[in-house]
DNA sequence: TCTGGGGTCCTAGGACCC
DNA sequence: TCTGGGGTCCTAGGACCC
């Protein structure tokens, strides 16, 4: 049953979709060619796989998150979520404000298969995916005949074979596709063109827009712009001077529902990291360093089974206050092996040697790639390059 | 009853080379 | 002797996303 949720629009027509500028003859060849792209997301995915497990908590308020005193949580079901518990929220906070709600223990394997299924089936009638997370995807569905009555046997077929309700967002880009899906969930299956989403977002917060976190969203109300009109109205001037060239540019594009950012599956990863927030702050230098190496033993196993080596060791330390700091180093050759890593991890830590108590320690590789031997020829000999004039 | 873990990308400054 | 300007590589911090 493909409801349309979300007020608007009740009803959108392929046809519509399907409209494009006449390009006879077309003079602006500066246009780009119009898309069709699709964001998917699946509603409150962990707990919607709890539920498939124990479906005697139907219609309850359910919580994924961890145990410990600072766990936050994952996520919320929309029975939850109407007592204002929402994700990356203390789990203590969650207790307080729902205390009849059940919490479970994330079960990442369960997530990751369940995943696995999910995407899978989308893949198998959709070529153009960018994955993006355990339970997103974008599509590019430019080239799909009636891609909404594709798009919407594809979540009848999604509920029915893996149990996951799909939200679905449609529109030109990436940022309206999202944009919508996000505002109409759960279970939205809307289009909006740019035109549409700039009036209709217009009085929306700054927020909405991704790419726009909490800080840049602050720094903005402090200029007097708390919502997407107010960014659109704004000079972009300003906006370059507080934010800078690119940042001013992309601001500004954003609050027009500009972007042409391609739908495109993401390469292999760049780095791999392994880090925890302990349940207590520790101060002694020995116990944390025993903490580095189990840390790093098991970063090291994971590359080892993937088969990635990187060149680059970096440790991350967060101390009681919250401040963050990273120590890196480039190694000459790329390795995964701990015997390598531990001596160059210890180091690290005991020069950098922090003086307040830690609540974090990661350890992290990166610079995976073979430094580029096929590098693309210069465009003279250096000699001649070098001190032209 | 403060703030997880795993990532990506951007910026800025310094070293070094030509 | 002093001058100018790029490149590349590297580190550190920060914002953002799921």
């Amino acid at each position: 049953m493909g409801v349309v949720r979300g007020a608007y629009p009740s009803r959108v027509s392929d046809a519509a979709i399907a409209a494009r500028p006449a390009d006879a003859g077309s003079q602006e060849a500066a246009r780009p060619p119009r898309r069709v792209v699709a964001h998917c997301d699946v509603d409150a995915f962990y707990a919607s796989v709890e539920l498939l497990r124990r479906p005697e908590l139907a219609g309850k308020p359910l919580v994924v998150a961890g145990t410990g005193p600072r766990a936050v949580v994952t996520t919320a079901s929309y029975e939850a979520r109407k007592y204002g518990v929402d994700s990356a929220m203390p789990a203590a906070r969650a207790r307080a404000l729902c205390p009849h709600a059940i919490f479970v223990p994330p079960d990442f394997t369960a997530y990751r298969a369940k995943s696995k299924e999910v995407w899978d089936l989308v893949r198998e009638r959709i070529e153009a995916i960018q994955q993006v997370g355990i339970d997103e995807a974008y599509l590019d569905v430019t080239d799909v005949e009636k891609p909404l009555r594709v798009l919407r046997a594809l979540v009848a077929e999604l509920r029915e074979q893996t149990g996951m309700t799909m939200s679905v967002g449609v529109g030109p880009s990436r940022l309206v596709a999202k944009t919508v899906s996000a505002s109409f969930k759960p279970a939205a299956f809307a289009a909006l063109s740019r035109e549409d989403a700039c009036e209709r977002f217009a009085g929306a917060s700054t927020r909405i827009l991704q790419g726009v976190g909490p800080k840049t969203a602050e720094r903005l109300a402090a200029m007097g712009i708390t919502t997407v009109g107010d960014l659109q109205r704004h000079e972009q001037e300003v906006l370059v001077q507080r934010f800078g060239e690119r940042m001013g540019a992309y601001l500004k594009a954003r609050s027009w529902f500009y972007d042409d950012s391609p739908v495109q599956a993401g390469g292999p990863a760049k780095s791999r990291s392994n880090e925890t927030t302990f349940p207590q702050d520790i101060a002694d230098h020995a116990e944390l360093e025993s903490v580095l190496h189990r840390l790093a033993e098991g970063l090291c196993a994971t590359l080892q089974r993937r088969e990635i080596k990187g060149r680059n060791v970096a440790i991350k330390v967060r101390l009681d206050d919250w401040t963050t700091v990273t120590r890196a180093r480039s190694l000459a050759e790329r390795t995964n092996d701990l015997a390598t890593v531990m001596p160059v991890v210890l180091d690290l830590f005991r020069v950098y040697a922090p003086e307040r108590p830690v609540r974090l320690l990661g350890v992290r590789l990166a610079a995976f790639e073979e430094p580029a031997q096929d590098a693309p020829a210069p465009l003279a000999p250096p000699g001649q390059l070098s001190l032209g004039l």
